[in-house]
DNA sequence: CAGCATCTTGACGTTAACGTAAAGGGAAGA
DNA sequence: TCTTCCCTTTACGTTAACGTCAAGATGCTG
């Protein structure tokens, strides 16, 4: 059987650039607002892996939409070893029964997390319209929900 | 005019507790699981200032309640800087027009940014689920929504 | 009074996530 | 060829948020 790239889904879901082939480290420092120090560091702990043209980094679409997931995991709060863990997850995306039933736990896991950030999330939202709400005067108006 | 305690908000809507008048430092390290050197290091960043006696530190319920806010500050992903920030609006419940818009608008800031973070975890938990989804086989099961 | 628990104040150590030079390679244009 | 960019590695510096002793005060209890 030929090795026909296994179709791992990309990961994040960014604006695809079918106009370029290949990225430059500056190309992804501009379009993500990061250091090319930063990309590097990533790279050091295993985070992405650039081919390289020489000596120079290489990025390919895969990469970039990686370093989405990266920055998108580094908003919401996550370490560095969390993300890449994550990652991790998704580069098993071979046949092995057992590892798959702990990935999916481990994936479990991640989503309750991210479920109890946003409960989070929203009483810091609520608290600081409440606030708002209260240094404008305005008499309490039941937090609206605009949304 | 006497000081009739300016009854500004308790901050932060936890379990109140109405059968203590105060707390000890290892109460609240008990209570939030968290060790006695972070509660004295946020006191050294100007995050709470419980009153003393002799040198043991006394917590009252607004020192409580402030603490669930700072931790809760913490879970979302604020520093300590950006938390003590916020707390300190809060502290000027007082009368300048000036500042009174200056504090709203850095709420509303805040807002703005937790509102994004919030799209971040959603789509992390998107991405999360579709990938557990293909690993366990199913046919791409449109994003379900259980909630 | 001795011992123990619980508090306190230093003060130095640690980890994560980069920042910041320093020193140099390689290609492209004047 | 010289200069100019953009890239590289190596390596020490920095900040945040505590951890970890060390050494001492205070108060209860046997």
């Amino acid at each position: 059987m030929p090795a026909t790239e296994p179709s791992i889904p990309t990961l994040a879901a960014i604006e695809p650039r079918p106009d370029r082939e290949h990225f430059l480290i500056s190309d992804l420092c501009a379009e993500f607002g990061v250091t090319a120090r930063a990309l590097r560091f990533y790279e050091d702990e295993g985070l992405i892996a650039p081919k390289r043209k020489g000596l120079a980094r290489i990025y390919s679409h895969r990469d970039r939409a990686r370093l989405a997931w990266i920055l998108r995991g580094k908003r919401v709060g996550f370490s560095l070893a969390e993300i890449r863990e994550m990652i991790d997850l998704y580069d098993i995306g071979d046949d092995r029964r057992v590892q798959r039933q702990v990935t999916i736990l481990r994936c479990r896991e991640r989503i309750e997390k991210l479920e109890e950030q946003k409960q989070d999330i929203d009483a810091a939202i609520d608290e600081l319209q409440q606030f708002v709400d209260l240094i404008e005067g305005l008499p309490h108006s039941a937090t609206d929900k605009r949304n």
